[in-house]
DNA sequence: TTATGCATTAATGTATACACAAATGGATGC
DNA sequence: GCATCCATTTGTGTATACATTAATGCATAA
């Protein structure tokens, strides 16, 4: 069966809870509680918890219990400027690596299944692919650090988009510079590679971030 | 007394052991030996170490004890990497933030102390200084994810740093360079705040790697 | 009525016990 | 002599027990 150590069950299975808002920001959860509803003692919780406390998903403070961060329009300007720093530096690195047609398939499948899910008017698919497009982009990086910050951080926004997702304007552009990002990268432009999707990812941040601050999601 | 639990005392107890080299880069460890030399037991030690694992330090194998991780050239370079990008945007960002000269105090000071351990030839005291400048800069840019990320990646570079410092050439040009951002921050000038230091963390970082790779330090 | 202090309660931090699984060494067969 | 299998050892993962300490509520006094 699985290899899976109750540690690494209980990661995921708090990860899962935490965004699909089973757990909502802000909420406070005892060790206790959360062992019993895992069907394990507190030492793996505890150590779980340990865990995504260093990721920035959870906040444990004595005698007041685990607590769900929560994420703010401030949050989001934060993790957005880092992403669009380090996310711009791996599409260079991708540039520069001289990938071919085939290496980069991963990426133009993404692009294509986000157009589809435009046509379509598939808010999920789409979100779902721009991920995929973003994590290979990060991973043709070739930098194991900073995919792993990227990730990070991308776990933060994704909590957001749960709750924005529907209310921002339909993401036409977005598809456009994914392209631009591509094709640079395939020709091995790495200048054109990292401004295009530094602005793109700058653009996002400030649509997301007045989007917040509009609705009032100071505290999410 | 000093309200710190078990685990703190175990997170800086062997943070200092690394860093003064007592735990050898590549070197295991075993969670009960830990415990013992730190006069508590494991349950401490583990969570210290799972800490120490999500911040890079060490790395936790089944039966075969806490590694301390190894830092190699390649792993400088991605560690520079990340450094150059996200310094440079809080050095930008510090620029934004219209600072009055007594907010640069800090920073100026540093500049200064630099001088003059140059001018003294103490490496050390010019480390320190330049430490300080760079964790003073990050402050500034008002990012608190951001200087938390820098923040471990200056860790491994400190480790590598110990190893380095007496080989390199005078860090003359560096101190220019401080001069320079630290002039366009006061200024509000963003974009050459954010070039200067840009370049100025590219030549470290190429200097540095190629030292270590010179050196065959592939695994330190 | 409100503030203050104390007793109570309960959650965490830490120690310890134990089962399981992987590494080790030796013995056996080729 | 070399490889393979099994017994043994030992470290870890997890459960549990316990002491400490902070929060809570109640009583008392201003």
């Amino acid at each position: 069966m699985g290899a899976m150590s109750n540690v690494e069950r209980a990661v995921s299975a708090l990860r899962q809870m935490i965004f699909a808002g089973e757990l909502p920001p802000g909420s406070d959860h005892l060790e206790t509680e959360l062992a019993e509803k895992l069907g394990m003692s507190r030492t793996p919780v505890r150590e779980a918890a340990l865990m995504l406390q260093a990721q920035g998903l959870v906040e444990m403070r004595p005698r007041r219990g685990i607590r769900i961060s929560p994420v703010s329009a401030e949050d989001m300007a934060e993790i957005y400027d880092i992403l669009t720093e380090l996310e711009s530096l791996a599409a260079a690195r991708a540039a520069e690596a001289q990938y071919s047609k085939a290496d980069l398939a991963t990426l133009a499948t993404a692009i294509r299944d986000m157009d589809a899910a435009l046509g379509a008017d598939d808010l999920r698919a789409w979100a779902e692919a721009d991920d995929r497009f973003h994590r290979e982009l990060v991973r043709l990086g070739r930098n194991a650090r900073l995919s792993m910050v990227v990730s990070v951080m991308r776990d933060q926004v994704r909590r957001a988009r749960a709750t924005t997702l529907f209310m921002r304007p339909k993401p036409k552009q977005s598809n456009e510079d994914h392209r631009v990002v591509y094709q640079a990268i395939a020709r091995g432009d790495a200048q054109t590679a990292h401004d295009t999707h530094h602005a793109h990812r700058q653009a996002a941040r400030d649509m997301l971030v007045a989007l917040l601050e509009k609705h009032q999601f100071h505290g999410l």
